[in-house]
DNA sequence: ATAGGGTATGAAACGCGTTTCATAGCAAGG
DNA sequence: CCTTGCTATGAAACGCGTTTCATACCCTAT
């Protein structure tokens, strides 16, 4: 394939003002910017993006490690992160981590190789040090909810959140409540564990151990839990639930079964994802898509800060 | 920082022994080895990527084209697309298009530039003579049940599907049948609409186009079938729905509206997605995920072919 | 008339790892 | 003793666009 110098000296110029030709640089006659136009469309010539990326020591590239993308969480974000990353012109590359230290590894090596310009960590396995060390290479921007002195974060205040859950169910007039929890999402987990133990705390319940469940993400897990939810012999009257999907499977299971929402257990969901509105769930909306657009934003400034967006309770037929 | 020369004189060895070690060469002794390791280490050296892709002339990376991401039948394709990405050493760029021509463009133009090795595109905006012109700079794949003669397909095969949907409600006995389709997938849309076409023509029923529902791909638009589907003076009594998704909106909106499913509509929605088991819906399923693997296992070959992958009923309770 | 400043252009260096090719020592085969 | 054929190693070329720096012309301001 044709190089530069081929066109250059195609066109009878040299190699810079070709350059100068392909980067809009002002300082080119129109004479000579038509013979290298000409010169080029004769030798079919392109750029090679990897010499651009080599010379200039950027790609436009943002890596973005999430542990899997077939999970309307992390595909919220992921489709504001794309919209955003559309706008300020960069492309993404994709991690796929299943939560494997060393997957994540990658990503942070991509960065100091400069594969990457900047860095999305949608949800962590590795340690805040490891984070850090890699820190010097480049942007790095984590989505949580951490106030992380050295790390910018960029995510919705999963605590605060949560704990405003709890809030309302008290509010509502239930003492005994549970919760279920995602693997996913090891710091916003420890967070919601606080506040719920804080609340619990306030109210002066008991934490008990038989109304904790893990291991929620999906609709199926959703159904899971109502079976087990069923079979305890002292059931709690309220539920926060890791998100809508789980939500979703919980609600339907149960009323399957003949446990009525909200009547015999009051059920609150998170993101506000349309399948809330479908199985009309009070939930509380994260902003996830602007989530993802300011990770974008935060991540293509040289020094990044952290930003906590606000959530919102949508009141439906769940609790 | 440093670079592979710097680590050359520290050592004391050429340049080329240097690339050596770094690529595990066997024609070097564990002295040189040693001192090569030494150096490396002492200098905080690392490779950079950009030059070895430069030097390399591939990248080893693929590049994805898809409309957007969050919804269950991009992201689980994306799913398989990645876990088989991973076990190759790839990595993947992503480029959402929004079904935006140009956007797609962006895409082939990064496969011309070797920005990627490779390209998957999930659902195409632009015509197959603008991807034909684009094959000689790398493989190309397209997610579609095409058997285009120049450009390699792999995908589930929507015309028949559709045509097995469409024979299953008229042996259970179904004469007006209508349609959901999404905007999502021209080709798959028109295979749909041609296998929907025939088996009308079959049974010799009309095509009625207000049994025609278009644009639906989420859970939304289910619930808008439903209410369009109410206000209809004379309804179909088998509807066929683009997504599981849209067939759960609408089959919660519907028996919210008081229509049973499937006693005065039946329905058959298309994927067996996680929200079809928590609804009983009967279901075409589709194994996206093996797609996306397979997606990944073609492109990375040099002479991509095109594969077609079996779908299955899956009974339940909606027909 | 001259200094200053913008316009225009090109040679050469730079970013950096890989690969080809030449060279040389050394052991096995004949 | 000589030819093969490895093993080891390095110089130089290669992939290719960008950027710095030097040069030169021309116009305006003093």
């Amino acid at each position: 394939m044709a190089n530069i110098r081929d066109v250059a000296k195609q066109a009878g110029v040299s190699v810079t003002t070709v350059s100068r030709v392909l980067n809009d640089h002002p300082y080119v006659t129109e004479e000579k910017r038509l013979a290298v136009e000409k010169a080029m469309e004769e030798l079919g010539y392109y750029q090679n993006i990897n010499a651009i990326h080599l010379s200039k020591g950027e790609t436009r590239l943002i890596g973005v490690a999430v542990p899997f993308i077939n999970h309307s969480y992390f595909s919220t974000l992921l489709n504001g992160i794309a919209d955003q990353a559309l706008v300020r012109d960069y492309n993404l590359v994709f991690y796929q981590t299943n939560y494997q230290e060393q997957e994540e590894r990658k990503a942070l090596e991509a960065l100091k190789r400069k594969q990457v310009d900047g860095l999305l960590i949608l949800s962590r396995a590795s340690g805040w040090e490891a984070v850090d060390e890699y820190q010097e290479f480049g942007p790095i921007v984590v989505c949580e909810s951490s106030n992380h002195t050295r790390i910018p974060c960029v995510s919705v205040d999963h605590y605060e959140a949560f704990r405003f859950g709890m809030r309302y169910m008290i509010q509502k007039g239930h003492r005994h409540i549970g919760y279920c929890i995602g693997r996913m999402n090891g710091t916003n987990s420890n967070l919601r564990e606080m506040a719920y133990c804080e609340e619990l705390e306030f109210i002066e319940e008991p934490y008990r151990k038989d109304w904790v469940f893990n291991n929620c993400l999906t609709i199926e897990d959703g159904k899971r839990v109502a079976n087990e939810y069923m079979s305890l012999e002292e059931r709690p009257s309220a539920l926060l639930i890791t998100s809508d999907q789980v939500a979703a499977g919980f609600r339907m299971e149960a009323e399957k079964q003949g446990i009525r929402v909200p009547a015999d257990v009051a059920i609150l969901g998170f993101d506000n994802h349309p399948i809330a509105e479908a199985l009309d769930l009070t939930t509380i909306e994260l902003p996830l898509h602007e989530v993802g657009m300011s990770l974008v934003e935060k991540v293509s400034s040289k020094n990044p800060t952290s930003a906590i967006y606000p959530f919102e309770l949508v009141e439906r037929g769940s609790v």
